[in-house]
DNA sequence: AAGATATGTTTACAAATGTAGATAACAGGA
DNA sequence: TCCTGTTATCTACATTTGTAAACATATCTT
């Protein structure tokens, strides 16, 4: 088992998160910048949540003396992924199908979204234990 | 738009819910010795949380004087779309197919979850807006 | 009726989260 | 060199969440 530390982002984090993973490597005033735009904090409220993610070992903070930068150390897939298939156990008991049902009990999905969901199954079909 | 106030349920108060998903209404009693099985919580933990479900308006708090009775205000089946699409959206902009193809890159889907999602799909082309 | 029980209501409190101000250290211009 | 703006670090504080004890009240049992 790779089992990594289990990635576990907040609101809050996750948004920093999109920033980097948008762009990186990004240093303090850039990244407060941009999250002042994305979401009106202030930059002691981006600082703090890098640090916070920092420790938590999403992030990377290096460089010397002036100039640090932050960097993700855990892909945007990654985290997907995981958060993905708590939710799937959580509420479906690990089924896709039974996810997938639900959302479209309540709502179409569209052409487009059957036709690439076809194209998925069919690859997925060749890959199997 | 029916919008209703959004659901929205921590860990802790999703366990109570399952327990009055499961088997609804309880008094008091029945759903501590429930969630106390389950989770190990005392009494005051489980009543507590009702209380707080109760003040957001996800259960029922009916029945006069002794036996009071809790029963869920929300259906397991919209909350459960709800945090689906919530997760979908801010995950995979809301592309079903994105979350789908980001779960069989990772590991395979079984036989017959391809086959369900097949029969799913079949029934999904139907209707269409 | 008095003690033991069950039931219902209040209050508590630590950890996590969202949000940010205060302070220290440094670098560039007057 | 001294002031000023920038970068970096530390501290603060309200709210939410998880977890529960304390207290009040009604009820059963002997």
């Amino acid at each position: 088992m790779k089992e990594r530390h289990s990635i576990d982002l907040t609101d809050a984090e996750w948004e920093v998160m999109e920033c980097l993973w948008e762009k990186s490597p990004l240093n303090a005033r850039e990244a407060s910048e941009a999250l002042e735009r994305r979401t009106g904090w202030k930059r002691s409220t981006t600082l703090t949540l890098l640090r916070r993610l920092e420790q938590k070992g999403a992030v990377s903070y290096t460089g010397e003396g002036k100039n640090h930068l932050y960097a993700p150390l855990v892909q945007r897939d990654e985290v997907c992924h995981h958060e993905t298939e708590a939710l799937l156990d959580r509420l479906y008991h690990g089924s896709v199908s039974l996810m997938v049902s639900t959302l479209t009990r309540r709502q179409a999905l569209t052409k487009e979204e059957i036709a690439e969901l076809y194209e998925i199954l069919k690859s997925a079909e060749v890959s199997d234990p």
